[in-house]
DNA sequence: TAACGGATCTTAACATTGTCAAGATACAAA
DNA sequence: TTTGTATCTTGACAATGTTAAGATCCGTTA
């Protein structure tokens, strides 16, 4: 919780805070769809105008959730990767790490991939929030595939996307809805996930 | 195009197709947020109340737009599966129509997994449609493993989940954006997809 | 210390939007 | 021809994003 540190009645002191935690909050609730900057003005105690001292428009705000969430992705991937030394465990703890983000902080998620993607992806400070998140994996992979060729990169980037549309999609159907509908939600996540990571390693489907 | 069949200024005789369409064509220029009901109805030639002839509110109009994708997906899937018999060749063709379809239907996939998505997940056609889409993945896997046990079927939807979460990943990262934000936009998608579906044959990182 | 400028907040207003109620119009069946 | 039903319109409502103009506070400088 931001501290609020209201002496008088005017000055909020940690607003800007304030705001993007409201808005979780609300999002949570009512989806983002259903989240309004009014209503998070009014419960941060403030008029309806104040949140355009701290941001642009209602865009810029969520902007500034989704940096906040690829800031924590950022650090869950940096544990999930100093747990191992082996590349290959790192990896898969890389992946693991991944869904359970997903799975962990839907509303995170869905606002950095999902809402009003068009104009988000216009925010810079976003974008590299995003990539010093996706770091991680990447360089995994390099220790993966340490030959110092220069045709390498391409291979790389390759099997970086391969891997990140693997945990990608795989917590995008969770937290979309269609996992939890299609498939009888039967099997519980967390078990999926290693099971479908292993599965990765021995078969070879495609 | 519906035929719009005005003999007189009053029935529209087909609104219902025409509202789909033209929603389309708004969400392909304003994005999934920036598209509004009133303005379907204005470039439909209709008043703003009309369109509740037809449709509940404006999440099930969307829902509608979703059905028709899932059909159009259905479709694709029917047609890729069908031009081959061997199931690993069948199952290859599958992953490749999945993400072109994505790739040439941006709005259509993102109406279809994205927008608004709690309310929208409650609408049973759409499931219907949604599974139905699905349901070639499932039986060429089915084809694949032809084993009739019953312990066999956890086995299969796990197969199923990890072939859909790799081309449900590729697609949504390259609809969402970051695909062509983080990773340099040099590789072309249909050759990625190609590359990508080979590598996940021959290598097995997670 | 006092004045001043910038940052932060408020009030008031605006156009736009989703939605609904009540009434008008067309068409099909009786 | 009458009558009911589906479809469409008009008119209204509250809610929302956003802006302009003014109030209030705080740190800095004279």
């Amino acid at each position: 919780m931001a501290k609020t540190c209201r002496t008088n009645t005017y000055h909020h002191c940690n607003l800007r805070q304030t705001l993007i935690e409201n808005c979780l909050k609300l999002i949570e609730d009512n989806g983002v769809s259903g989240f309004t900057l009014r209503e998070v003005a009014k419960i941060s105690g403030v008029s309806p105008a104040a949140p355009y001292h701290h941001f642009r428009n209602k865009t810029e705000l969520l902007a500034a959730v989704a940096v906040m969430g690829f800031e924590m992705l950022d650090e869950a991937q940096r544990k999930a990767s100093q747990q191992f030394d082996n590349p290959r465990d790192k990896l898969r703890s890389l992946g693991r790490s991944y869904v359970m983000f997903a799975v962990n902080h839907k509303v995170y998620f869905h606002v950095m991939f999902r809402a009003n993607r068009e104009p988000l992806w216009e925010n810079e400070q976003l974008i590299n929030a995003a990539k010093q998140a996706l770091s991680h994996l990447e360089n995994t992979i390099r220790e993966l595939y340490p030959e110092t060729e220069e045709d390498n990169s391409s291979h790389i980037q390759v099997t970086v996307l391969t891997c990140w549309s693997m945990v990608h999609g795989l917590a995008s159907l969770w937290v979309d809805g269609p996992l939890r509908t299609v498939e009888s939600g039967k099997l519980e996540i967390e078990k999926l996930i290693d099971t479908i990571l292993s599965q990765s390693m021995t078969h070879k489907d495609f």
